[in-house]
DNA sequence: TATTGTTATACTCTATAACTATA
DNA sequence: TATAGTTATAGAGTATAACAATA
């Protein structure tokens, strides 16, 4: 159901986000010292879960040639490995390594380490947003985790 | 105040909107026919208010050229003008045409065009996430629309 | 014939360094 | 001397086109 509010809601997200999200990620990157474009990469895997190349392509809406060279520089790092698909032989799996998996949980870590702009809540409030957003989160799987396709 | 429920908070607002927001400008800009980074210059001026480049340089953390090299294509485009300091004549203040304005506006509304990703929520639930999170911006003007510098 | 992924290449975006003008 | 902005140039990021392998 798409109302006024929840119009309003969205636009007053994509300004705090906008600039915000890809500040954070760009310290991150900096702190860890793996480029944005990778570390991107890596929040979209999940540990133990193969996503195939064009999974990827397809949820970025970028060209196929684009995933071939970011997983080339997260394999020449050992981030990340390629796999077989199960039965199609045309796929490649893209699977966490256990560096991957490190990186990225520590990726996540520094993203939270700076005042968080919902600092300013009361804590009632922090539990109210945090539970709103996971039920939108959860409506929508692919966005928040890759769907179990291995 | 940082609580856990924040932390939570913000890590799921970052998976929703870490692709969803370069996702659904690059849409707009592919509708609108402006680039997305010259779009989200767009975004950062408010009509009427004057931005010296040098604040946004500092919002992006990126380097002064390349706000002179946005500065230059917008103004190509009619978009934007470069207007004196008033007692500074080292800065240059951007300001949005009358078709910056419009084309602003218009990209906004493109934006909010497609399903929302609060959808999902109820009626009631989208004012509840609306208030929150107007708070939030509320607490963080830079970030939502730039101080009147001019 | 259509699709997945790769290679080679070109274009766009963003940074670095050297510079001018003003403070 | 320090800061705002520009120019010229170089590098990173991303797309296009042609291709090989598989479906």
């Amino acid at each position: 159901m798409s109302t006024k509010a929840g119009r309003e809601a969205w636009r007053t997200a994509f300004e705090l986000f906008r600039d915000e999200a890809p500040r954070r990620l760009g310290d991150a990157s900096a702190e860890i010292g793996v480029s944005p474009g990778l570390l991107k990469t890596l929040f979209h895997l999940s540990p133990g879960v193969g996503v195939p190349m064009r999974e990827l392509a397809d949820h970025w809406r970028c060209d196929a040639s684009y995933v071939t060279s970011v997983t080339d520089a997260l394999e020449e790092r050992d981030l990340v490995r390629r796999h077989p698909h199960p039965t199609d032989r045309r796929v490649k799996m893209i699977v966490l390594t256990k560096e991957g998996a490190a990186v990225r949980e520590r990726a996540f870590e520094v993203l939270s380490g700076s005042p968080l702009p919902f600092d300013v809540l009361t804590a009632a409030e922090q539990r109210q947003l945090r539970d709103l957003l996971r039920k939108v989160a959860a409506a929508r799987p692919e966005a928040a985790r890759p769907a179990a396709s291995a």
